[in-house]
DNA sequence: GATGAATGAGAATTCATTCAT
DNA sequence: TATGAATGAATTCTCATTCAT
């Protein structure tokens, strides 16, 4: 199922003894898996490429897994618990469509940069440079950034177009964004935010500035 | 990876009753594999799965393609060659920036609409988005957009802001909303059309109209 | 069963009139099997080969062969019935030891010489860059000089000694000389004939010369 | 092609149990293999031939090998390991040249009596010579006394005639008529040793003794 | 006969998962 | 709890052979 690319990804050789205090074994296996998916995407990525990144032995991941799938949902369950509080607090202070449009934007990019760093992206059979879609942090800012939206339009802080069309609109540009701000170094987080900004509230943003 | 560089262009029509077995067989093959990529992601789908939805011998699948990834090129390239035209002449006749933006949305629209029909759904083994990123059609779509806005940018027709900025934001927007479009029936092609040109000539739609 | 090589077997392309007197496609098949069981040896060639170096259909392996063994051995037959008569001949005429084991020796250099001109050798996956055991041509060798030895050594011209290990002794320094000799330009047939005579006649030759 | 050329030379001696058992595994997967390769040479094995004769899981044989291929060199190594200090000696004391080629000829005849027990014989499908040429011990017996003679050559205890043929001759002698030494039980080394001896110090051996 | 696509048994290899240590 | 070898089902791919044209 994997004949595609070299596995680059070196487990991180434990040395010192703190390292040692492994029931953060937990962990060590959540970081591979964080990897391995960022690289290889959920579907590629097997079990075996996890472990492989962890440095443990094969059993000790069973010890704490059941399947890929769970380590997929315990990755998301924890960057869901960080993005949450980051996103309540945002939506909480915006009062117009724009300031809120902007911190959903932001909050969305802020955390993308900060959990993706370092991400190798190559080796894709069909040559497809692209940031992996089905990574546990993505489907995280998807759902957040969704139900943002949805929210605010029910709370009537955007306007009242079509709901489903905005969501999906603002999700894809986010995302699509998202790719192309992280390709520059450091991630243009503030331009990103801007000009998506603008775009939701007064089309191509070159018109105004 | 063209070994075969030197045959004759156009491949003889096919006349006798084998060949055009045959030429059904490769068309068999193909929509089998473009009915499971959309369904299982081309990660996850393997070349048993294509040949099962194919009600072929499992040999004959190596009679026309050498692996999953030759048959994806196939279709991408199938696509590409359907597409291609289609956007050059809207590149073409579009003297405005409105004009532009609405008939790519369009083009893409109707060509994913009319690509993407028989697409099964369900099936996936956790919660990833449920769309597939890694299809071939969406890839062309991608690839096609994305020079046509560069180009028209490029010529002036539409103002010269980040255009990478820009051309994620409009593939993000016409990625995400195809999808949403497509839950309609039937598919909402002017509706999405609308709505995405209003986004990028104005602004969010209701802010306006 | 064959991953290991490249086939570089070009298919003798028909082109004339007189090539397309087919039931010579007997013939074809024979010649390409030859070529084939000389680069790749018996149990590495596979029917697939021989037909791609034929040129022909696949189907029309089977109106002429029901499967690879009885090509070999219609090869096999094919060479004995070739050499039968020359070592008859050269038996006849023998009078002394010396006479007979030189025209043995000779008879075989000459008929593998004749038979095995244009052989390429390499592509085995142990690096093998030995001369084939398991080609009918050299079964055929191998099986006359034996008879040869042990008919000469029954009628008296040889000392009886013992008759298998000089048997041995003699098809090993045949086999393992004709190789050496055919790398030799032209195949110095005159050289390994008076070498191998000379073994078996006095001991080391330069203890003579 | 030795990407772990780093780690300490002296592979750590298997103390636990389960390295025992490891330890155990990969001799068992060698000798099936030999036994194998010895029956239906090393073209015609498969892989699941050798793990049929090993008694364990397919994909045991992975955790060990990569490919046949990998076997085949493992037994080559690890039999080539074992005779090259018997040639080395051998060569070191002999002071004339028929002590030379005796003891050549008597180590070759001993390594591959001890090698080839348990052959298991019968089963090939054609007609073929039953003598594998394509078995890993065989491949390092040529080798080995190749250079054995070449050097001993080169020292001028052998007389200076055609090297190449002399090697080729010697060879030839050495492995056909270990092949009949075999049939004879107990393996007939001391005999074979004197006949082939005696054919390169003096000729035919019955027309001096 | 000649053709060459279809067939499906079988060979090579990978992988998730178990379990004795 | 950690280990990592063993397992065997699942997968990819090859090949001899058949058969409609």
């Amino acid at each position: 199922m994997n004949p595609e690319a070299g596995r680059p990804l070196k487990p991180p050789r434990p040395s010192t003894k703190r390292e040692i205090t492994k029931t953060q074994n937990r962990g060590l296996i959540l970081d591979a898996a964080r990897r391995v998916f960022a690289e290889l995407g959920y579907a590629a990525a097997t079990v075996r490429d996890i472990i492989g990144a962890t440095g443990l032995a094969s059993g000790t991941f069973y010890n704490y897994f059941k399947s890929k799938e769970e380590v997929f949902q315990a990755i998301r369950d924890a960057a869901a618990l960080e993005v949450r509080p980051q996103l309540r607090e945002a939506r909480m202070k915006a009062e117009t469509g724009e300031d809120f449009i902007a911190s959903a934007f932001r909050t969305f990019f802020e955390f993308l940069a900060r959990v993706r760093t370092g991400e190798a992206g190559g080796g894709n059979p069909s040559a497809l440079p692209r940031m992996r879609i089905d990574t546990p942090e993505v489907v995280v800012g998807f759902t957040e950034l969704r139900e943002d939206i949805e929210a605010a339009t029910a709370r009537g802080i955007l306007p009242a177009t079509d709901a489903a069309y905005l969501a999906a609109a603002m999700i894809g540009v986010a995302f699509e964004m998202a790719e192309e701000m992280m390709t520059r170094s450091p991630p243009d987080i503030d331009g990103a935010t801007a000009f998506a900004t603008r775009v939701f509230m007064g089309g191509l943003p070159s018109s105004r500035a």
